[in-house]
DNA sequence: AACGACCGTTGCGCATATCGCAACACACCC
DNA sequence: GGGTGTGTTGCGATATGCGCAACGGTCGTT
C-alpha cells in the first residue's frame, strides 16, 4: 500500500542473505541508486540495517534486538486461551497449558471440565516430570546433553504401577515423544486419569509450551481418548502459528511490469 | 530521510513491547489512524507485522526468519579477518580465529607471525581442546548441562606437564575464562609456546568464535604477551559489535516538533 | 602516471505517492 | 436505542519521495 515503506521492508530479505552493496540493492528494487540510498540510510538510522566499514549493508542489530525482545513479550497463555476454551468445548474434557522452566513444568492454564477457570491462583504448580504427557512434550525438545543431565538428575517416584520406571526408560519415551510429535500418560500419575497432550511451536522451531486433554478413565476409556489425537494437534498447530505470527500477509512480492 | 519508511519502522520497537491495537499506533507515531493503518497493512504484507485475531497486531514471522537468516549467513571470518590483520600488525604475533562445530574446534582464519619463529597450525585443523585458548573461550560459553557432558566425554592428553590434567580441573578452568572473559594456554600444549585470547560475541549474547595470539617463549616471556591482553581484548570487542551490526545509526527517535 | 571504470553521493525540479480529513460501518456496553 | 469505542473507506491538497544528471572518490589497468 504504502510505496515506499514497500520497497524499503523489499530491501530487508535481501540483505540477509548476506551483505549487498547500494548498486546491487538498486538494481534489485528496480530502483535509482539515489532511492535506494535514501531507504537504506533510513533503514540505517533505526538500526535495521548496518553499513559495514565496506561500505556494503547488512541487517542491523535492532533486527535482532526487536525478535528477542517480541518473542519475550509474547504470552502464550494469551494467545493460547481461547483455543483451550474451544478445545475444552469441544471434548468436555480438562484442558491444561504448561511451560518449562528452571528444572520444572508448571501449569500455566487450565480449563476445567465444567465451567471455565483460569486457575492463576495456581500458576507454578509443579507437573510431575516422569509422567505427565505436557512435561514429556516439554523435556523431550531439550538438547540431548540436558535432557540426559536432567534425566540422570531427578527421581522416579512409582505413583502408579505404570509410572515411568527409571531414567533409561524415561529417555526412551521422551525420543517416542520427539518423533511422533505428541504424548500421553495413561494412568502414570493417577490409575484412573489418562491425558494426551501436543507440543506448542515458537518462532524459533523450539517448543514453547504443551497442552492437554485429561480425563477419567470411567469417563472415557483410554482409546475414546486417543481419537481426540487430530483434533489436539490441530489446536496445538493453531496455537503455534497464531503465537508465530504467520498467516495473514499477502505475498509480499509485488514487483509492478 | 524517508517519511514513511521512518514512521513504518518506528512502529516496530511498539509492537515488540507487546500487541498495539490501531489507535494507539496512530496516537504514539503521532500520526492519523488512516496513516497509521496503511503502514500497519504494508507491514503486515511483508510478515514483519502480524494482525491477530482480535485485531490488534504484534511483530509477525518474517522478522524471526529473516533474523535467523542473517545470522545463518553472517561470515565472521570475512568481519573479522581486517582486525586480526591489524592485530597481528600491531603485535607481529600468531593471530587465530577458531570456530565450535560437532564437538571440535578449528581453526578457520590465521595470520602468521612476523618472527622467523612460528607455530605449527593450519586452517580447518582441529584445536586440543583441553588447552587451547581458543578452546577454552569457546567451550565455556555452552549451557551447563553440555558443559559437563562434553568434559565428561573427552580425554586429557598430558602434552605438556601443564595441560589440563582431567575433567575436573578443566571445569574449574572454564568457570573461570567464562567469569573472567579472556583465556590463556601458558604452555598446555607445546612447552615453549604461549597463547592469549579472547572471545567474539553474537547478536544473541553467545560466544560464536575466538580468536588468539600466540608466541613461542623464545621470542616473548608470559608476562609481556600478557600485558597484550587489553590490545587483544578491544579487538574482541571490534569484532563482536562489527558482527553483531551495531553503531552506525544516528538517533531513531525524531519527532518532529 | 594518467586513464578509465566503478561506486557512492548531492541538489533539484517534477509528479505522484502519501497525508489528514470527514463520513461511514460495526460492535459492544450502558 | 443511543452512546462510545473500535477499524475502514474515498478524496482532494500538498508535502514527499522520485529519478535525473553531474560530481567526487577509489580502485585497477595500460
Amino acid at each position: 500500500m504504502s510505496q515506499s515503506v514497500e520497497r524499503a521492508l523489499g530491501i530487508l530479505p535481501l540483505l540477509a542473505r548476506g551483505p549487498a552493496g547500494l548498486g546491487a540493492v538498486a538494481d534489485a528494487l528496480g530502483v535509482h541508486k539515489s532511492t535506494a540510498l535514501r531507504l537504506l540510510r533510513t533503514l540505517d538510522a533505526h538500526g535495521l540495517a548496518y553499513r559495514q566499514p565496506d561500505g556494503r549493508y547488512r541487517l542491523g542489530a535492532s533486527l535482532f534486538a526487536l525478535a528477542a525482545e517480541a518473542i519475550e513479550n509474547l504470552d502464550v497463555r494469551e494467545i493460547a486461551h481461547p483455543h483451550l476454551v474451544e478445545l475444552n468445548r469441544a471434548t468436555g474434557h480438562t484442558v491444561h497449558l504448561a511451560l518449562h522452566q528452571d528444572d520444572e513444568v508448571v501449569y500455566i492454564d487450565k480449563v476445567d471440565s465444567r465451567y471455565p477457570v483460569r486457575m492463576y491462583s495456581r500458576i507454578g504448580k509443579p507437573v510431575p516430570l516422569t509422567v505427565a504427557a505436557v512435561a514429556k512434550l516439554l523435556l523431550a525438545d531439550l538438547p540431548e546433553a540436558e535432557r540426559r543431565a536432567l534425566a540422570a538428575r531427578i527421581e522416579y517416584p512409582r505413583y502408579t504401577s505404570r509410572s515411568t520406571p527409571d531414567a533409561q526408560a524415561f529417555l526412551r519415551e521422551l525420543d517416542l515423544v520427539r518423533e511422533q510429535g505428541w504424548a500421553t500418560d495413561l494412568g502414570g500419575h493417577e490409575e484412573s486419569i489418562n491425558c494426551l497432550g501436543a507440543p506448542v511451536y515458537g518462532p524459533d522451531g523450539r517448543v514453547v509450551a504443551a497442552l492437554s486433554v485429561s480425563a477419567p478413565g470411567v469417563v472415557v476409556a483410554a482409546e475414546a481418548l486417543l481419537e481426540l489425537r487430530p483434533l489436539v494437534l490441530r489446536t496445538a498447530d493453531t496455537i503455534s502459528q497464531e503465537y508465530s505470527g504467520s498467516g495473514s500477509g499477502s505475498d509480499p512480492n509485488k514487483d509492478s511490469a
